[in-house]
DNA sequence: GTTGAACTAAGGGTATTCACTGAGTTTTTT
DNA sequence: AAAAAACTCAGTGAATACCCTTAGTTCAAC
C-alpha cells in the first residue's frame, strides 16, 4: 500500500521540490498539494492524505492554529511540520498541537522518507538540528546567568514551603524552627537567585528547576 | 557498515530476548550486554557501541543518572531508552539529559530498528504510546479542575505585573489606576485560580500557561 | 584545631499583602 | 434599553513579608 502525501506551502518552489523528491520512491505519492491554508481546509474536506507535510509560515492562518484545526477534524491524520527556522519555542507548541514531526526545509530525501515512516508508526520525529538546539537550550539554561545555583538543604526545605504558599509561620512549624530563621533562609535564597521577592523566587525556581 | 549496539538490563530475559530479535539483521549487531550500570561503564571503556538500549530501572543507578554519565563521556553515543512504564515525568528527564529515544520493553522488532535508525540519523524516537501519553496529559491540563480559567484584560495586566515581581504600587502606576484596584484585581485573581497569595497565583499562572 | 559553610535566631523597623465590605462607573452582551 | 460583567476606588485593620544587622552553634573539611 502506497502512503499518500499531501503538501501544504505557499512557495511553489518547495511544493515542487517535495515532489520530486518522492517522484521515484514507489511507496509513496504526493496526491495534493496546497498552497495556503484555506486550500488545504478546502481539498481536505474532498481526500485525505496520510500525512500532511505543512508550512508553519503560510500567509493567511499560522501553521500551529492550522494544524490544532486539522488534528480536530481529522485525528488520524499525521503532520510534519515544515520550517526555515528553528525556533525552539514553536516546535513545542506544535508538539502540544499533536504535530507528529518537525523538519527543517533543507532536508534532504532520505531524511525525509525516514521522517514519513516514523510518524506513520505513530512516533514522533524532530530533526537532529532541532534536537540539538532543544538540548542546547535545555543544557544552557542551568548557566544561564553563568553562575549555577546551588541552595543548601535548608534553604530547600523552605523554598518548597514557599511553593506550597505557606506562610513564614507555617514553614517554621513544618521545619520546627524559628520563624525569624525561616525569613533568614528566605532572605538568602531571594538574594542567591536574584528574586525580588517571594514571586520571584518560585518564578525562578520553576525555570531552574530547583524544586 | 554494520551498527554496533549494546544493552543494558538488570532482567536477562530482555536482554535475549533484543538479542534474538536483531540476530538475522545484517545491518545489526549486539556487540555486548550487561546487567547493571558499574558493568556497563566498565564494558563500554573497552569498546563502544554506536547505540546503547538502557533500562531505567537499574538495580545500582537510575537510568536518568547513568545516561547523564554516559553522554558525557561518550557524546557520539546514541542511547534509546528502555522501560516497562509509561512514566511521563522519567520521558521528560531523559530527553534533557541528551537521550535519543525512549521505548517501551514490549515493542516489536519492527519498531525498534526503526528507532535503531532514527536515532542514528541524530533524530529523536520516541515510541507511539508514550507519545500519547504525553500528548493526553498536555491536552487534559487545560480542564485540569474541570473548569477553564478567564482572566479579564485588567486581570492579565495585573498578573503580568505581579509576575514581574512588582508592588502593589509599582503595578498601580505602570497601568495608570489606584493601588486599592490592583488589590482588588488581585484578589479576583486568588480566588479564580485558587490561590493563597501571589505565589500561588504564579504558580497556577505559569502551569496554566497564562502569562 | 582552625576555617568556613550552614543552620540557627533575634531585634526592630518599614513596606506590602491579605481580607472584607461596599459602591459608583464603564463596557459588553442580550 | 436592560442586564451582566468588568473596571474602578475606598476604608480599615490584621497579618505577613521584606530589610538589615548581629551572633551563637554545629558540622565537615583541611
Amino acid at each position: 500500500m502506497t502512503t499518500k502525501i499531501a503538501i501544504t506551502d505557499d512557495h511553489v518552489m518547495v511544493l515542487k521540490g517535495i515532489e520530486s523528491m518522492l517522484e521515484n520512491t514507489s511507496e509513496v505519492s504526493v496526491i495534493a498539494t496546497y498552497v495556503n491554508a484555506k486550500d488545504a481546509l478546502e481539498g481536505l474536506k474532498r481526500q485525505q492524505p496520510d500525512v500532511l507535510l505543512l508550512d508553519i509560515n503560510l500567509p493567511d492562518i499560522n501553521g500551529i492554529d492550522l494544524s490544532k484545526q486539522l488534528l480536530k477534524l481529522y485525528p488520524d491524520l499525521k503532520i510534519i511540520a515544515l520550517t526555515n527556522f528553528e525556533d525552539i519555542s514553536f516546535v513545542k507548541r506544535m508538539l502540544k498541537n499533536g504535530v507528529h514531526g518537525y523538519l527543517l526545509k533543507n532536508t534532504d530525501k532520505i531524511e525525509l522518507i525516514q521522517a514519513l515512516k516514523t510518524v506513520l508508526s505513530g512516533s514522533l520525529y524532530i530533526q537532529k538540528s532541532i534536537n540539538d538546539k532543544l538540548l542546547n537550550q535545555l543544557s544552557s539554561k542551568p548557566a544561564g546567568n553563568g553562575l549555577e545555583i546551588k541552595l543548601t538543604r535548608r534553604e530547600h526545605d523552605v523554598l518548597v514551603g514557599i511553593s506550597e504558599e505557606l506562610t513564614t509561620q507555617q514553614i517554621s512549624e513544618k521545619l520546627f524552627i524559628s520563624p525569624k530563621t525561616v525569613e533568614t533562609h528566605r532572605m538568602n535564597i531571594m538574594s542567591k537567585l536574584g528574586a525580588k521577592n517571594s514571586v520571584g523566587i518560585i518564578k525562578i525556581a520553576i525555570e531552574k528547576e530547583l524544586l
